[in-house]
Parts: structure tokens; sequence; C-alpha cells
DNA sequence: ACATATTCGACAACCAGGTTCACTATCTCG
DNA sequence: CGAGATAGTGAACCTGGTTGTCGAATATGT
């Protein structure tokens, strides 16, 4: 039976949930001096904290090592991330965030809070914990930063 | 963590959740006989109804003319659409849905009905009616099939 | 009625982000 | 020591999107 939306409107809302609070992130971050910093590459800036390696990294992205890498040299040519030999194994490359990076992070932290509190002003606080809160139960639990699934198509594998 | 959460973590689950609902859609339907149908097809089915043209699938779909004539070339090729010529205007090609994409479109309600039922067992089908009702009320009123903003990537603004 | 403008579909080149395959350099361990 | 695992890199390719261009067909204005 059709319940009283059809069911095709839950996946669609929570696509256009997610774009409008990345759109409304890139926005600000373009005018806080961020202007080029695209929407993969906030996931690739959490991801790397402080200090991980391509092979790492995307594991951690749930992409392959190739794919991170090429994020890594976006970032690098950017001036948000740099490489540097690992003392302890010269196979390593150590990946860091530069200054620009921490700056950029911190600051979509900041935005994400602000774009967060614009939900909880309209929804009511409560409304909103209860709305993440349902997220959480339907979703696979995956705090971010370690082996969560790519955000799109693809099946990694690679090794 | 669990008060306050980072605001980072609204996002993703939003994803997280698009991520569920569209996998599940696909692993249930390569198993009732649609197995190479992919997740934009399933927009393009649905943004097909009744015929169209390429140019009104674009605008349907929110991406160039262009990008929806690769759609409808792979759909066709597939066996999911057929173009044919329209009588009352040469420069058209009407697609329309075979009865295989129609049979498609009918799994796929179906099975996006099962999984919102997944979802109200688990929170409640007043908790799932109040996260639907938040979602609609924090995203543009973008009614499926009229005009709405690409799903993902969006616009160019150099690279 | 006819010149001009617009629209439709197609083709080509390109980009972003992902994949697999392959390879070298470097550990690690029995 | 040597076999095997692991880190990084490069190349070829796929998908899905973008411009830009173009010819054919339809609309439109004088």
């Amino acid at each position: 039976m059709s319940t009283d939306p059809p069911g095709f409107e839950l996946p669609l809302r929570l696509l256009l949930g997610f774009r409008v609070l990345i759109d409304g992130l890139h926005a600000e971050l373009a005018r806080q001096g961020h202007p080029d910093v695209r929407p993969a590459h906030g996931f690739v800036l959490q991801a790397v904290g402080h200090g991980t390696t391509a092979v790492e990294l995307g594991r951690r992205l749930g992409v392959t090592k190739q794919a991170a890498a090429k994020h890594v040299d976006a970032l690098e040519r950017l001036g948000y991330l740099r490489r540097a030999a690992d003392a302890a194994d010269a196979r390593r490359k150590l990946i860091r965030l530069t200054d620009r990076g921490v700056d950029c992070l911190a600051r979509s932290a900041r935005i994400f809070d602000e774009l967060r509190s614009g939900w909880a002003a309209t929804l009511g606080e409560d409304r909103l914990q209860a709305l993440e809160a349902d997220l959480r139960t339907m979703t696979p639990t995956t705090p971010f930063g370690l082996d969560f699934p790519g955000w799109f198509g693809g099946a990694r594998s690679d090794g």
C-alpha cells in the first residue's frame, strides 16, 4: 500500500538535506577565504586529522589509495596539505595539514555548528535531536574517520 | 557525544541515510530481475514518466540536455527506454518507457515503500513522519519531476 | 512569404572522481 | 637471506557531468 508519502520522498529528502548543508558550508567557506575548497575536500581534510598516510586515508574515506592520493595531490597543490617523509619507514609519506588546512577545518566545524543551529532554530532542538537520533538508528555505525563506505556508488577493494 | 553532537554529524547521517535506502533498493531490484539498473537510472526513469524529450528530461533532472541524453542512451541500450519520432515536430524525439522500464519503476516504488515501512517499524510511524516533515521543512520545495537541483556536484565553478 | 531567430538533438572535447592493473621500493619475518 | 606483505605511484579506463558547436526543423516578425 502506498503510505501517505510515497516511499520515494524519504531518500530524496535525505539527499536534499545533505546538499542543503553542504552547499551552505561551501558558500560560507568561500566567503571566509576558502573559495576553492570543494565538497569532497572537507571530508578529506577531516579524515587527515593529525597526520596519516595515503593508504590509511583511503581506508578512512572508503576509497582506494589511488583515489585518496589524487585528493592529496589536489589539496597539496591548493596548500591545504603537505607530504613529508616518515623517518621510521622510508616507504611511507606522512600527510599533514598545513596552517591553512587547519584553518579551513576549524572554520568548517564552526560553520557546520551554525548551520545545525539554524535547523534547531526552525525545528526546535528536541525535534532536531530526535531526527539525528533516528538517523543514527537507521544508518550503519561509522563514526567518521574510521572505515566508512564511500559517499556514493562504488565498491572499493584494492590492496 | 550524547548531547550537542558536532554539526558534522548531521550532513553525514543524511548522506548515510540516503545511501542505506538506495543500496537497499538496488539490492532488492537486482534480486527481482533488474540487476543492471544503477542508482541514477531510477531517477531518470522516474523523470521520464509517460514520455518526454531529452531537453525536458534534462530540465527535470537538473542537468544539461547532453547529460540527460547520455542516460537515455544507456537506458535505451539496456532496454528500459525507447526513442520515437514525434509526428508533430520532426526535431523532437519522444522518450518513452518500455514494458521493462514500467516494470522496473513499479518495482522500485513498491520496494521504496517496503523500505520506508522498515524504518517505520523501527522508529515508529509518528517519528518517521516527523522526520519526513522536518526534512521537508529544511529542504527546497522541489516536488520530484519538476526542476530540481542535480543530486550532487552541482555547479561547475572551476576545479 | 520569407529572412531571421529559436529550439532540438547530436557530436566532440574536457574535467572530476572513481576503479583496476602493474610496478618499484621498502619493510618484516621465518 | 629470501619470500611475502605493504606504501606510494602511474597508466588506462569508466561514469557522469560540463561547454561549445553544429545542422536540421520549427517559430516568428515584418
